[in-house]
DNA sequence: CGGATTTTTGATAGCAATCAACAGCGGTGG
DNA sequence: CCACCGCTGTTGATTGCTATCAAAAATCCG
């Protein structure tokens, strides 16, 4: 077992210590949920795990086939879909890097899993994962609270497809891309309108006048397509909060 | 430690083996979270739960405010659900017998936990119940399972929320009720026109006139308000799937 | 520059919310 | 026993919001 390590190790270029080869390049290392791991159960489940790349558009896992493959996600943003039987579409999830993805301990996936943007991803075997997870407290119990918070997440948006106005939905997108960037009063659009409608229950009309409209009112800026400026953020986020 | 446990034991009349007096009476001591657990971990937990009531109507937890406690619940019906700013609201999840409640590992809760009718459950102080968890895999893997199914359910109802119509909404509800009640094809509806209302995003109006609809195109039947019965199951199937 | 794609804007239609009135039911008390 | 009241649910009329259909404008890209 060591030997194994070792050799993967000693494979690649400015690897340090015992870091698996794959992990010590990780661009998420720290992040990502296997940052919870020692070193040996790091070297134990790198050792089933592979990097793949997807293109824009490509779909890892489709709604209600077997899902065969869990990972992270390194770089690029993914969405979690699903279909009404007559073929309307609903994201419910948005994954960025370092978020975990896949369906551990459910044979089927109940949503499919598709890039927004080209990916690349660290996957592994479900079932070797299952079997992985079990053995190893310590990533349960993170797969556990990320979950949670992705429970709450997910109730959360519940309350705005439900219940809030066009604008409503739109100013809170902004307001929780805004968030995460943490960028200031700025922030650089990684959605298409058609991808903002498909996330917020809207059409691409519907999304675009509710813009146009908090532009008018000046409490946002367009100054190019994938940019908008947070003229006045307590008043975006008053309108997001319904 | 082990006296502790014999006394609790002793105190009680009937408690056989070494079960913790309030579980050998738990109404669903073979399908709650804790089944997982062995005599010693049941034992160890039950010394920090204890039994509470609500009544119909009684909120136990508020949405923003510090969850202070978790559990199971023994008997009844909760909602749990989540508030705009200006007081529309959204029931984000129901609770049924034997589901698991409250939010490990989080400060506060992100929405309300209400009793839909008379209920009693079994609680423990929420970071009492952290600790636990952290020690007993067992319960963090039986957790991790349950919060995985939820977040599916709450995912496949943003589904719901966002793309379907009044009626489809109100046949996948008497879909699901049918069958997690199995009880063949008539149902008693546990739920007021409001609170079905308050969980499909809708109004008591327009409940009730997709309840009509459906029973004029003989899909339903409604021999009495809180009865249904599916006369053509197929049917309300392939109009709840959208 | 020119064609394709994305976004915006406009006109219209449809669905569900809202406002309003009425019916059914159960309980209370005369 | 029946009149009265309150509550839940149903039905009707109207309004308002968003989807849909259609076309113009902006942006992208070779």
């Amino acid at each position: 077992m060591y030997r194994d390590a070792k050799a993967r190790e000693a494979s690649v270029e400015g690897a340090a210590f015992a870091l698996p080869s794959s992990c010590a390049a990780c661009p998420v290392r720290d992040s990502a949920i296997c940052c919870v791991l020692d070193q040996s159960g790091l070297a134990a489940l790198s050792r089933f795990g592979r990097r793949i790349s997807l293109a824009a558009g490509q779909t890892l896992l489709w709604e209600g086939e077997e899902a065969v493959a869990v990972g992270n996600l390194l770089s690029g943003m993914l969405k979690l879909s699903a279909l009404t039987g007559d073929g309307r579409e609903q994201i419910v999830g948005i994954v960025h890097p370092s978020d975990f993805i896949g369906r551990p301990f459910g044979k089927e996936s109940p949503y499919s899993v598709t890039a927004l943007t080209d990916a690349t991803l660290c996957v592994f075997g479900r079932t070797a994962f299952d079997a992985f997870a079990r053995e190893h407290a310590a990533i349960g119990q993170a797969l556990l609270e990320r979950t949670l918070t992705e429970l709450d997440r997910a109730r959360h948006w519940m309350l705005l497809l439900s219940r809030k106005s066009a604008c409503e939905r739109v100013a809170s997108l902004i307001v929780e891309i805004a968030d995460r960037a943490d960028g200031g009063s700025a922030i650089d659009l990684p959605l298409t309108r058609q991808q903002m409608g498909d996330i917020l229950g809207l059409t691409i009309e519907t999304v675009s006048r509710s813009l146009t409209r908090l532009k008018r009112a000046g409490i946002i800026s367009l100054p190019s397509l994938r940019r908008i400026v947070l003229n006045r953020p307590g008043e975006l986020r008053a309108i997001a909060d319904g």
